[in-house]
DNA sequence: TATTGTTATACTCTATAACTATA
DNA sequence: TATAGTTATAGAGTATAACAATA
């Protein structure tokens, strides 16, 4: 709440009112980036006792579903650039919760795997994860929730679709 | 489509296979985040004939409601933090897009308002916009469009709630 | 020639602290 | 002392080009 002892501002818009933001408020794009913007920072938050990211998160969920996949798969399946996910990669190596092995057979390519640690590490994250997300499937409603991930996917799914 | 001749990559998951991706596919957050950029890029890309970014498009569409609004206020209204809205008005200003003016009555504050440049810029970039929209309404239905709406305001208009 | 991982680089977005000039 | 705008800075995310080793 703003002092505003005197108002004696003439030229400005009516400084107490709420701002009209016109037809942002009924642009898809705009809502999609305020929700997503609220999510993640309430996810980073949950995650920040442990010192992980939303982003490195999904690449431990990824190498414990498939142990022994290729840095470039991981990439593409997360929709990161590969030159983007060297760093990334580094630094759950450097934290002893990812490791990378040659891969046999192909000497140019890195064979991916969680570590103990990063496995142990994943199941302090989860029930984290299970709060985070209980609380936005409260705002939601299980219809809503259902929903709104059925209309997500029709979005997001066809990220690279040309029409 | 890999290559993939002899496939005697022997330790490493099914490379050919889809990779399971787990428990991120039934994320909220997750799908919010492919949505929210599939849709962020596709903006971008109409936008980038002239040379505007979506961020710069909201700001010149609450100028053009709120003639004489406040930097701050600007901000708050975008949810960006007031540092850097500075070169974000900036890069308007230079262009001659937008501009500050003394405000009256205050003299720390500053009015802001759109050009005749600002105006002629957002008439030539609204076209772009529907087309947009138009891709990803077609993409949803009306109805779905419609609970879309519905759904993200539920999540993201409570940015800065604590439940 | 093409691909894997990598390096280097740049730009945008987000976040925080601190300064200035006003109030 | 508090506020508006600003400066400076840092960290993430995203993007492209190019290189070495290997295929």
């Amino acid at each position: 709440m703003p002092a505003h002892p005197h108002r004696e501002d003439a030229a400005p818009a009516d400084a107490g009112a709420a701002v009209d933001v016109g037809p942002l408020s009924g642009l898809v794009g705009y809502a999609l980036r305020r929700a997503q913007l609220a999510v993640s920072r309430d996810l980073a938050e949950q995650f920040a006792a442990l010192d992980i990211r939303p982003a490195q998160y999904s690449v431990l969920v990824v190498l414990a579903r498939n142990p022994g996949l290729r840095a470039g798969q991981v990439a593409l399946a997360l929709g990161i650039q590969r030159a983007n996910f060297v760093p990334l990669l580094d630094g759950l190596e450097a934290r002893g919760l990812a490791e990378r092995r040659r891969a046999t057979g192909d000497r140019r390519a890195s064979a991916l795997f969680l570590t103990d640690a990063g496995e142990a590490m994943l199941a302090r994250l989860e029930p984290l994860l299970a709060a985070h997300e209980a609380k936005f499937a409260a705002r939601l409603g299980r219809d809503g929730r259902y929903q709104l991930m059925g209309l997500l996917h029709r979005i997001g799914d066809s990220a690279f679709d040309p029409g």
